[in-house]
DNA sequence: CGACGTGTTGATCTCTCTCAATTAGAGTGG
DNA sequence: CCACTCTAATTGAGAGAGATCAACACGTCG
């Protein structure tokens, strides 16, 4: 089940270290300049909420569609998407989640969830009970009021992909798309210098994501690659013309301000 | 300006109350048992949150794209609806807006609006200062946490339209769109008896909502209805063969719980 | 080595779009 | 009451973006 992506390394785990054992106040996401700072007590009580952090592969379903009893997740590291699909098997990606992002907000309270989500990388994540989140609320309001703030931002996402399905031709959904991740992907990088990203998606995945055929995906994606526009070589994207992919989409402003996510 | 559409008086307004001098305790939407009952003291947060009432004709724009100053509302009375446009005019309908629901939340304290919203009926609502929400946190985790749920539940919605524009069939979708619309209208009517609800679209909404051309919507529909699986007439929508469309549309389950907003 | 997953390319096919007209109902003004 | 205008719904014809079907290439892995 080991593809020939590159281990997402983008953030260094410290050496000594695991996940599992790691305590919130050393979290590495919190030295990113993305992330919202906490106070010591909003650590505090984050840190007494969760439960436990776990590891998954590639290409593991975190939350099955209909499943009633899933936990909250924070997204510490790695790639995952949200899905629905048809009876027959058609696939909607909903959204791809990064570090930072939540899962499982959606499904309210002991509901069955709406949407699956499956792991696009390995991926190491903070698990927390369902009630953690009326917990948050209860005893930080400037938390409880973060999330509602980061599901609002979740939705934006989903808003823009329903903007590109509902209106943008193939040539412009993939030149979005590939704008858009690319953005959220490299603000989550320490090392700017580098101009790729990493990339873990499969055309099958776009395709998916952008409601067309993969045959489709694929000329469309080899008619950008030829124009120079971006290139995806060893499990990076790189874009070699932002300009134009984004005159391209339709891209007014920067798309979106970064997500400013907890944790 | 008036159109043939009824007027939009599923919920009768009291008589002597004109809406702007309401209380919220008084509010017309809360017997409902859709909504969710609030304590004394919240319904006085709320109420010492409100600015103003405010009544709309059909057909304007309450926030402009790119607007940002935008206020928070909630809507009382009657349908709106959540868009966005390309520069070259290409529009997507994001979200049909109905009584109880909020409007503006997306769009983060001090931030430009991501999307614009325009009613389709005359419509009434109360009027929030941009911060309520962080004082609603403040004041009150139980509405706070309300609010995060009803944001999610927003959301939901937008993944359920985002399943339909990429994998559904024209005729999937308008389906799919009739029986969802027709039953958070029916949820909201007080009139039980009636098999019909207001349905205040044209079909260039559905058409925009969908990512059809009105052409193919206009087409689509008819056949829907040679079938015998609906019928509109007089501003009103009855769902003739609810089996058949939910089917057609590949509609599990009930599709969405109702969405238990606030108010 | 063969199986499998992913990417690539070519040849149809068709669903949906675009363009063009026509009809019907409501509102307006004379 | 009737001509005129406007919006929304309809219907037909032709065109095209994107889907489907079919091979093939390439690298990894058991």
């Amino acid at each position: 089940m080991t593809t020939n992506i590159p281990a997402l390394s983008e953030l260094e785990w410290p050496d000594k270290a695991p996940p599992s054992a790691m305590p919130c106040t050393e979290c590495p996401l919190r030295p990113l300049p993305l992330f919202v700072k906490h106070t010591p007590e909003e650590l505090e009580l984050v840190q007494s909420l969760k439960r436990r952090s776990l590891r998954m592969e590639a290409n593991e379903t975190l939350i099955h569609e209909g499943q009633d009893d899933a936990p909250l997740y924070t997204l510490l590291q790695g790639w995952a998407f949200r899905f629905k699909t048809l009876s027959d098997g058609r696939r909607q990606i909903l959204s791809f989640l990064l570090s930072g992002d939540f899962i499982g907000v959606q499904q309210k309270m002991g509901d069955a969830a709406a949407h699956g989500v499956t792991t696009l990388t390995s991926v190491s994540l903070c698990v927390f009970p369902r009630d953690a989140l009326w917990e948050i609320h209860r005893r930080s309001p400037t938390m409880g009021f973060n999330v509602t703030w980061l599901t609002a931002h979740e939705e934006s996402l989903v808003d823009d992909s329903l903007l590109s399905v509902g209106q943008r031709t193939a040539e412009e959904r993939l030149a979005s798309a590939l704008v858009l991740l690319f953005k959220r992907a490299a603000a989550l990088q320490s090392d700017l210098g580098k101009s790729g990203v990493v990339w873990p998606l499969t055309q099958q995945h776009l395709a998916d994501a952008l409601g067309l055929s993969l045959t489709h995906t694929n000329k469309t994606m080899r008619k950008l690659e030829k124009r120079g526009f971006h290139e995806i070589k060893d499990g990076r994207l790189y874009l070699r013309n932002v300009k134009a992919l984004a005159r391209l989409a339709d891209l007014y402003g920067d798309g979106h301000p970064p997500s400013r996510p907890l944790v």
